[in-house]
DNA sequence: AAGGGTTGCAACCGCCAGCGT
DNA sequence: GACGCTGGCGGTTGCAACCCT
């Protein structure tokens, strides 16, 4: 036999959450931590599904989300990171700290795609749409040339040329040679050794995001911070009243 | 002012790797 | 080793707000 199944969706709510029930949620949390999501809407006193417990507190709740509007360079790096990793949300979100990958995912579809059509690129590939669908006989040298004089190419260049000195930039605040977009290669990038979401929560900052110069932004994912809710991850959690309390709501 | 279309985003759905039993 | 749950992920949907005619 396995574990129990996360939620039996009899008699829970759904759509749009209160504020009631975030409060219920958000005074759990900050006060008891997470251990199981299935168990903390029965804690919390939510008729919600743990998976859409997990769901609010990441895209809506944590105190270090960023939200606000996007800046120049944050997209141009979304756009950049979309190239090399492809629709991996959340490898693209852990080098946006206080964005999420749902607020990611959200921008590119909204916006970033269709900047990118107006450029005449293709958001899949990021090549000239031109390419693909008129001159699509085109290959090899061809398509050099071809991709290497137009004004398309110039952009994607400039674009670059943004990023390999942001790049530069934050191996220099980091005092270290590795890069933070390569974090694949990179390891100790986390903090936390444990579950995914501490090291996300502890690797930002809470404080005063918008009041950051904004060609700062987008390069912050490299600093670590301390601040109260450092501290409180940080910190010890009761994780006893689990163990002692579960068995009793299952 | 009204209604139809568009946009932006929160939330849900379904899949799957990892892991506990 | 098999089974099946959990948490995480990407894709999709639903709806409120906004815009345009």
């Amino acid at each position: 036999m396995g574990r129990q199944p996360c939620c039996d969706k009899v008699g829970l709510k759904r759509g749009p959450w209160t504020i009631e029930e975030d409060n219920k949620l958000m005074n759990f949390i900050l006060n008891n931590g997470i251990q199981c999501w299935r168990l903390v809407p029965k804690l919390a006193g939510l008729m919600r599904c743990g998976k859409s417990c997990r769901l609010r507190w990441i895209n809506y709740l944590r105190p270090d989300l960023k939200r606000g509007a996007w800046t120049e360079a944050e997209e141009d790096m979304i756009i950049e990171l979309h190239s090399r990793l492809g629709n991996r949300w959340s490898k693209i979100a852990a080098h946006f700290p206080g964005r999420t990958d749902n607020e990611i995912k959200n921008h590119w579809n909204t916006k970033i795609k269709k900047k990118l059509k107006l450029l005449g690129l293709d958001p899949l590939t990021h090549k000239p749409i031109i390419d693909q669908h008129e001159n699509s006989a085109l290959k090899g040298e061809e398509y050099r040339e071809y991709s290497s004089s137009g004004e398309q190419e110039m952009m994607k260049l400039e674009l670059e040329e943004t990023l390999q000195s942001k790049d530069f930039e934050m191996q220099q605040s980091k005092g270290t040679s590795s890069s933070c977009l390569d974090e694949e290669t990179n390891p100790t990038a986390g903090i936390f050794s444990g579950r995914k979401e501490y090291q996300e929560m502890g690797s930002v900052q809470m404080q005063n995001v918008e009041n950051l110069d904004p060609s700062y932004m987008g390069m912050n994912d490299c600093i670590q911070l301390e601040d109260p809710f450092q501290n409180w991850i940080n910190s010890p959690l009761p994780w006893d009243i689990f163990s002692t309390l579960g068995d009793n709501f299952l």
